[in-house]
RNA sequence: CGCGGGGUAGGGUAACGGUAACCCGUCAGGCUCAUAACCUGAAAAUUAGCGGUUCGAUUCCGCUCCCCGCAACCA
């Protein structure tokens, strides 16, 4: 759909999805295990799925926003009994952790949070349990499960070194047989593969995609997905065999179906998951298996269709690249940054300054940096110095300006930021209107209306309101990712004040 | 030879067959509306190394070296 040259790109879009009446999407994080306090990169996705969210809000679009908490287990069982809790009292603890990151990330507030022992999840995933068995996909079979005497823990080999337990090498494995229900993941590997043949951007960044299918060809092994509940009771009964627990994989990933009505309630399932061609599944790279492959071969099992996307993005790293980590001290406190500089100037990093797909470092020194440059003396300055002027000359912003609004340049601007957004490149989208922002500085700069003022009233004038609009488009463009900001921003700009203080003071 | 991703100015990244771009930092100049902010200019890179394909390679291919993930319950 062509719109005439007088609407902007974002008012063309905006038009464009309220004709389609019922353009909706359906967005959620991964739901993090709450064997700790909630952790960076948790925080970081978790902004990363909420601009994307309030980007799709400001198109116009009803927005299903998920999150939660993951509950089950045994790493939350041992947890619970360190602490002398039992485990539901141990995760109702916990989870007000969780919650509290809505608030002090500023992030959506009618934000969708699912916990895996709420019991409408419960009974999905059981109901899930029941589907897939009576299809044929589930089996039992005998289980081998290396066993360290030292620590007294099964172990699984991703934990064990040359075969031998590192904390307890001359120790010796005990090979225990268990029975077990297995998932028959191995015959999906076809239907996988047809699935990212057929939708090349299914998991993005494309390299995601090479890397699963990858390891899809490679054969599938089918999964074990219960525990027996005499050793581990903490998870949802097996239907129909008390004996066992569902292991936790199985149970959490069904969050994304539960959390929008599956099976209680058709019509909501039918408006959230079918109509919208699925969930858009933000998630860490050390997810890419379990929710490019295992979940999507779970729904298959079901007969449910596959989500809309995945989404991986990296991890947060230290100076030069080297992992986070207590031990290095070289770890950062995303809560510490909002207590300093403010949800946004968080949000604001990570949107520019981490890599939207790739590992990136984030450190104190570097997030002060880019403060400095780009929020205080960027766009807070900016915002001063206009405001200054459009005060003291008493020059109001008009309701709209087409000549600016829709000129080449700012809609050259403007698709770069949405193409962004629709890659879920965040820091393109970003740097977009950090473009926009130094251009509007340039003009400050170069006509020079604070001197023009003197000798050409109507010139200065004029170019001022310019500039007030500009900073109109700046502040709509900041909605997603500096929500709170944008609005100051309008605010002043409907009051005709400069801020009485720096919007973002210098560090 | 398990699989995958990388190595580009002091730091962080971009370009991915045709004069190596951007941000931070550094240095010099300009401006005074603004948060000592802003604007202009400069210095700074044999694009990890070696070889190949090509009129031409940071970009494609091969090898070597070095980092980093993953290897089935860590965003």
């Amino acid at each position: 759909m062509k719109f005439p040259f007088a609407f902007s790109v974002l008012t063309c879009r905006l038009i464009n999805n309220m004709s389609k009446k019922d353009k909706r999407f359906y967005i959620t994080t991964t739901l993090p295990y709450v064997n700790a306090d909630p952790h960076v990169g948790f925080a970081l996705e978790f902004i990363r799925a909420d601009i994307i969210a309030r980007f799709r809000s400001s198109l116009g679009e009803e927005v299903f926003f998920n999150t939660g908490t993951d509950e089950h287990g045994i790493k939350i069982f041992r947890k619970a009994e360190e602490n002398g809790l039992d485990p539901q009292t141990y995760v109702d603890g916990i989870v007000g952790k969780f919650k509290n990151l809505i608030p002090l990330l500023n992030i959506l507030p009618n934000v969708n949070f699912i916990r895996t022992t709420d019991k409408h999840h419960v009974l999905a995933a059981q109901e899930f349990w029941k589907i897939a068995d009576k299809n044929g996909l589930i089996y039992k079979k005998n289980y081998s499960v290396k066993y360290c005497v030292g620590c007294e823990l099964e172990k699984t080999d991703s934990e064990l070194i040359d075969d031998k337990c590192p904390l307890h090498p001359s120790g010796k494995l005990e090979i225990i047989k268990e029975e077990n229900y297995f998932f028959r993941f191995s015959i999906y590997q076809k239907p996988l593969l047809d699935l990212y043949e057929k939708n090349p951007t299914f998991v993005v960044p494309r390299s995601r995609l090479n890397e699963i299918q990858a390891f899809v060809e490679r054969g599938l092994e089918d999964f074990s997905i219960s525990r027996l509940a005499s050793k581990m009771p903490w998870g949802i009964p097996v239907p129909g065999d008390e004996k066992h627990v569902m292991y936790v994989w199985f149970d959490a990933l069904v969050n994304y179906i539960s959390a929008v009505g599956w099976p209680h309630s058709p019509e909501t399932f039918s408006k959230w998951w079918v109509e919208t061609g699925g969930v858009v599944q933000y998630c860490g790279k050390d997810n890419l298996r379990q929710q490019a492959a295992m979940w999507q071969a779970m729904l298959m099992s079901v007969k449910l269709p596959p989500s809309k996307q995945i989404i991986i993005d990296g991890f947060v790293t230290g100076e030069g690249g080297v992992k986070m980590s207590k031990s290095l001290g070289n770890t950062i406190d995303p809560m510490a940054i909002v207590d300093e500089f403010g949800a946004d100037a968080l949000r604001y990093y990570v949107a520019r300054e981490l890599s939207p797909f790739e590992d990136s470092p984030f450190t104190l020194e570097k997030f002060k940096e880019s403060y400095n440059a780009h929020l205080a003396n960027g766009l807070g300055n900016l915002v001063s110095r206009i405001l200054k002027m459009a005060e003291t000359n008493n020059i109001v912003i008009p309701p709209t300006n087409m000549d600016i609004e829709a000129s080449p340049e700012i809609v050259a601007i403007q698709e770069r930021y949405v193409e962004g957004f629709d890659g879920y490149d965040i820091q393109r989208a970003s740097n977009a209107i950090w473009d926009l922002i130094s251009a509007t500085d340039k003009i400050v700069q170069v006509r020079e209306p604070f001197k023009k003022i003197k000798v050409d009233k109507d010139g200065a004038t004029a170019d001022i309101v310019e500039l007030l609009v500009r900073l109109r488009i700046i502040s709509r463009m900041l909605l997603p990712i500096l929500p709170a900001t944008s609005i100051e921003i309008t605010k002043l700009l409907e009051t005709n004040k400069m801020p009485t203080k720096p919007l973002f003071a210098r560090k």
